[in-house]
DNA sequence: ATAATAGTTGACTAAATAGTTTAGAATGGT
DNA sequence: ACCATTCTAAACTATTTAGTCAACTATTAT
């Protein structure tokens, strides 16, 4: 019973856009309500802080991008295309951010944990811990890869942290130097990193 | 003529220490003055603003840091032996941050580029140049291994990228997660993605 | 010595910011 | 209908912040 309100879902879009787009340390309360539509006293009401806010924002947008992960990584899928298809995302989603914002982003949780980490430590827990799961789609395909003897991997857990170092990089560099085609090499650097069999590796 | 200062160092001092351990965004003019011992009107009698000091700061470094890569790039070191002194050198900087400051940093101009590059024109495109000199060491020296037959990297240029963006990840990710013993795993990953031929790599 | 130059200081303003409060509006259960 | 509950709005305070300024101090060349 009660009034019912949507404000709560448009603070937490509100602030996603704002820190990804900017940063969260130049995002401000003002500026998150304003772009939300909801007046500070709301924003106090559901949320005690900043952080407090984006923990439940990065938590929120990590519910809904699992499913995406569930899909793409699904066991229907040929191992090896799994993490074809997880490269091919990325680019998707970073020439749809070209369009909509005129830049390339990267990765919201990287961009977010590499600037918060010494400073906001619930932050920092929950994107440590999405990054742990992320980490474990890529290693239960290419342990599976592996025991298909379509790459060589006798250390799954290994060459996913190696994966992961040389995705994350990409896209950060790729936010830096807002260059979304530097992505093009995405698939064949992991592919190469995979030693996947029967590919012609240009590099 | 005049009186003389280092109020001007002790400041680009203060940025870089204030923003690596912190973040640019939260690092406010009154607490670069307060680390540097510098009062704010002397302050604005040097730089024009927070982003004009950083400019500054990260350009001083970066000249700094540019005389140790030409020492551990000589070209009187082993092709290869340039790059893994570079992965050492990386890990034993981390190392002595965790000792410093209690976490592992990553790397300054990675994590500051990434935080302003959709905010500050003028830091993000001296963080971009800086990013292009750093690729072409490892190039350089990919290239020179490459014609000693020691690596197979028919395109220097592409495999320099793709280990910059590993080498980039890896200290993200160090960052993020604040484990300086992930970064013992540099040298083994950068060689194997060079291939580097007669060693055995575990992954 | 002194004048020109280079740098310093602290007090100042104006704006931005986080956070509070209180009265009241909308909603659903009974 | 009406009441408890959920949520909103606006005005408010206190603090932090960026940026300015004019008087002052130290240094050096002549």
């Amino acid at each position: 019973m009660g009034r019912v309100s949507d404000a709560k879902e448009k603070l937490m879009d509100a602030v996603f856009e704002l820190v990804w787009t900017g940063s969260y340390g130049t995002t401000t309360i003002d500026q998150i309500c304003e772009r939300a539509g909801v007046k500070k006293g709301s924003f106090y009401y559901f949320f005690e802080s900043k952080a407090d806010l984006a923990v439940a924002s990065v938590e929120a947008r990590w519910q809904m991008h699992r499913g995406e992960l569930d899909a793409m990584f699904s066991a229907t899928v040929p191992a090896l295309e799994r993490v074809k298809r997880y490269c091919e995302y990325s680019y998707k989603i970073q020439k749809e951010n070209v369009e909509k914002y005129g830049r390339v982003l990267g990765c919201p949780q990287v961009a977010l944990g590499c600037e918060v980490c010494t400073q906001e430590d619930a932050l920092q827990k929950k994107i440590q811990s999405i990054m742990q799961y992320k980490l474990k789609y890529i290693e239960s395909a290419i342990r599976e890869a592996h025991s298909e003897g379509l790459v060589s991997a006798p250390d799954p857990t290994a060459k996913a942290k190696m994966i992961m170092a040389y995705y994350d990089g990409l896209l950060m560099e790729a936010r830096i130097q807002n260059n979304v085609e530097s992505l093009r090499q995405m698939w064949p650097g992991v592919s190469s990193l995979l030693g996947v069999k029967g590919e012609l590796v240009a590099v």
